[in-house]
DNA sequence: CTATATTAGTTAGGAACCGAACTAGTTAAT
DNA sequence: ATTAACTAGTTCGGTTCCTAACTAATATAG
């Protein structure tokens, strides 16, 4: 119960692994930082998407979305369509140019993942992972209320 | 080896713990952010060290050391002192003031770790922090090169 | 059918991070 | 003893994140 240093530790490996990450990206020249990147990410499962489910899927706020959509949006990458059927909502289009950039990127993911996994067995990396879930399933939980 | 997630999942857990943990220490009348405590509290273990240990101890880069002890101090919480035996050291000390947040801190981090890893059993933990340190160290030796 | 509540996004201000370029002090090499 | 190389911190400009306060559109309740 005492001295847990969880929270200590994904902090560090989520600041370090950015790093490598961009560092990644830009050797590979892809013009994007991580956090564009894991918008795009999303874009890249499900295409045409309003802002607020993205907020779901990244856990990101909307203001976040919002500002980090300006820039993407400035840089070419997406595009705001005012959706039809209910005026509030502002869908986010892929544009061409960056449905090719799906295949780098995927690279680009399983180089990270080689660095971030390495020497582990693969039902070690499915333990990690299912722990991973179970706390940020405590988190979200815990954010609802 | 295809489709992981890790680097997806600790990103999200990053935030949204940051924003759970913001939200106990505001509760709890510690009027810090997170990015804070973190220095804080590699000081509570080990007091009136220069920045450049910091950076090993935090693994933040010095730049956003710098910026963050600017806050601190101003904030009263450490003072800078000049090295005598190595004048390009700054050795940061905390306040008394500060040396008696210590055990608040203790307090809202054990709620943290509390939410944290909910319906978890101890081996689990263990097991998982396991895991954590070696993907830790993954990225550290990587970024060593 | 209007008033109210809810939902979707944006904006503004601030915090926590980064790399790159800088200053100043120390060490090492000729 | 100079010069060159290294080390310690700071500063600057930029990115990614936040909360709180706003506007606009839709849904609901009387």
């Amino acid at each position: 119960m005492s001295q847990r240093s969880g929270g200590f530790l994904v902090t560090q490996i989520h600041h370090l692994g950015r790093r490598v990450f961009s560092e990644l990206l830009k050797e590979r020249g892809l013009e994007i930082g991580p956090g564009q990147g894991r918008i795009l990410f999303a874009l890249w499962q499900e295409d045409g998407v309003p802002i607020n489910k993205l907020t779901k899927k990244t856990l990101l706020r909307k203001s976040t979305l919002s500002e980090l959509l300006d820039s993407l949006e400035s840089a070419g990458y997406v595009r705001r369509v005012q959706s039809k059927e209910d005026k509030r909502k502002v869908l986010i289009k892929l544009t061409e140019t960056t449905r090719q950039m799906l295949n780098v990127y995927i690279e680009v993911s399983k180089e990270m993942t080689k660095i971030f996994y390495k020497g582990f067995q693969h039902e070690e990396i499915d333990q990690f992972e299912a722990y991973l879930q179970r706390v940020l399933d405590n988190l979200v939980k815990h954010e609802e209320q």
